[in-house]
DNA sequence: GCCAACGTTGGC
DNA sequence: GCCAACGTTGGC
């Protein structure tokens, strides 16, 4: 079992419309980077956990727990017409773009800010990939060192 | 295959 | 709103 952090803006999608959801289930769908394509496609796991980070807001910090209750596929809303993450470029027969499906397992409340992950940039949370400097990627793996140590934060 | 221009991300 | 960092695009 593997433990990701997956952002997102909680302006488009955050843990509110998550619990909101149908069996607090979404999927999380409109990745369009490469590398986190790749992950998506190729590690995620039925059964594994990820850490939802909310960024681009006030405070920015993960907001919760999620399970991956469904592994790589398709990503539908590359194929759809309508959707905002239409791309031309995909297709059927080779689909560029992969979605998971995720549900809520437990919100963290009040959330840990990045701020708060900070105070620990130079200690355990020296490696963690979202504090690098630059770091744009919307889905990084967590170690469970990482992972245990953050949920200790709570 | 290089690399400049451009677009996006995301914290502040 | 600014701007650093980085990915992508496209001309050559």
């Amino acid at each position: 079992m593997k433990y990701w952090l997956m952002k997102s803006e909680p302006d488009v999608f955050g843990i509110d419309d998550l619990e909101a959801a149908p069996r607090s289930t979404t999927a999380w769908d409109g990745v369009r980077n490469y590398q986190a394509r790749n992950m998506l496609r190729d590690e995620f796991q039925r059964g594994d956990l990820a850490f939802l980070y909310h960024s681009s807001c006030k405070e920015p910090g993960i907001a919760g727990v999620i399970e991956v209750v469904r592994p790589g596929y398709p990503d539908p809303s590359a194929l759809d017409r309508k959707s905002p993450y239409f791309d031309p470029q995909s297709d059927k027969q080779s689909p560029r773009w992969y979605s998971v499906d995720v549900k809520l397992d437990r919100r963290i409340d009040p959330p840990i800010t990045l701020k708060e992950l900070r105070e620990h940039q130079r200690g355990a949370l020296k490696d963690m990939l979202l504090l690098r400097r630059g770091n744009r990627l919307s889905v990084t793996p967590v170690t469970a060192k990482e992972w245990n140590f953050i949920l200790g934060m709570r």
